[in-house]
DNA sequence: CATATAGTGACAAAATTTGGCACTAATATG
DNA sequence: CATATTAGTGCCAAATTTTGTCACTATATG
């Protein structure tokens, strides 16, 4: 069963009183005491901790912090998350990762459950390299923000991308490839993919990369990309090749 | 109406049909025609845009972008995101902030509505001091993370907040405030608080802080916390006073 | 023991959802 | 233009789910 409006309302009134009886619950709601204690048991079953105590003087109490919320977020709001998160999580910079993980591995959980698999191994490819200190990946610019949910779609869905791209000596090719990975390597961020024309993994420089868009239907199966020596030295990754 | 598990599934096979006509969704789905018609106006209604096209090889189809995931979480992971993010559009080192941002503006969206003024004014008096390179950062030491909850509990709650507090010198007593902020000046995190004790604001260092507890049932109603020099003079935080 | 409280099971009443049908509107095709 | 195909709407009865009522058990307090 799903928490519906009357559910919030008996959150909100446990958190107010504290402590609170089942009929006064029932009133305060206009519901049965019958349909209340269903409510409460359809808590209890969603995670909320609900402590009860038969008795004169006795009750039921919330524990505030298995309150739960309902969020909708869209897949290019999720995906933003996510990176906030795993950079901060790669940089080790606050002691809430762990927190902001669990939180996240919800969102995961909430995910249709055919994605979770890929969104997984879409953050375990997530690289983060040595962070430069935060001045200098401020001006991030070649990672053009805009572009993102293009990515994050055809990450999530699987889907080939077909872009722009500008090599290094300014030639310009128009690719369709299988996107496997991002690396971030503060201030530069690169698109991981595997190329079926070239029959190679290619690291694209992210702000090399222009119009990009998914080729609607047409998906891939996801690979293990091998963050090895032989498909390009992430000792060359910041320098001109890309 | 709540968007169900027959809504997902029509979701899910949009995602990967890409075009698909109702028909076919209500008999892959094992529904009629008229639900799922009634389905799609209900996803349209929570937010999913949903294109149609009428005659021979028309169809409905499914902007990937719109599709949102609904995701359970407690007060905790909630503020633990919170903070990443906070942290994160204070130092403006992602690209991605603004999305983030977005992404948390619904999760607030989804809170109580007697808590979201609190919240985001809590987000408000979350100062984020001159960032020292994420190095320093790192070693965050004086912050328990465990700690975490209790606070977090006390501001959503505004319950007041009881602990031990050793001071600059040593003196240990143990105060009861009203939390009104978090004051972070890397790498030390500040608890600021009204004592009604002493009639005063008060900055308290975080790794000073031992013991933490909410008083049940005791609440406050919040102020608006004043960062001026005859509270507190930010620049004193960092020194030896407290 | 009387009282107050949480919690369960069963069943009928009430409310909501679903399916079927007839219909309109739009668009492509011959 | 006629026809076929598709989205979308309004209505109503059938099907399903939720709710309320009642009788009940269990536990704690005085």
């Amino acid at each position: 069963m799903n928490i519906r409006l009357r559910h919030d309302t008996i959150v909100r009134s446990l958190r107010r009183t504290g402590t609170s009886t089942v009929d006064a619950l029932a009133q305060e709601v206009g519901a049965s005491r019958r349909t209340v204690l269903r409510d409460i048991c359809a808590l209890r079953d969603a995670g909320f901790v609900i402590h009860s105590e038969t008795g004169p003087g006795g009750g039921v109490q919330l524990d505030p912090q298995s309150v739960q919320t309902t969020a909708r977020l869209n897949v290019t709001e999720v995906f933003a998350l996510l990176i906030s998160v795993a950079t901060m999580r790669a940089a080790q910079n606050l002691p809430f990762a762990d927190l902001a993980d669990a939180g996240l591995a919800k969102i995961e959980k909430a995910l249709p459950s055919d994605k979770v698999r890929d969104l997984r191994r879409f953050l375990d490819c997530l690289h983060v390299g040595q962070l430069s200190p935060l001045q200098d990946i401020s001006n991030i610019g070649p990672m053009d923000p805009a572009l993102l949910p293009t990515f994050e779609v055809a990450f999530l869905e699987k889907l080939y991308l077909r872009f722009q791209y500008t090599d290094a000596k300014g030639a310009q090719t128009t690719r369709e490839v299988e996107p496997q990975a991002m690396l971030i390597l503060p201030p530069l961020w690169y698109l991981v993919a595997w190329d079926p024309a070239r029959k190679d993994f290619r690291h694209f420089r992210m702000g090399r990369i222009s119009q990009p868009e998914c080729i609607p239907g047409k998906t891939f199966r996801h690979r293990h990309v091998p963050f090895e020596d032989d498909v390009c030295p992430l000792s060359e990754m910041n320098g001109p090749r890309s």
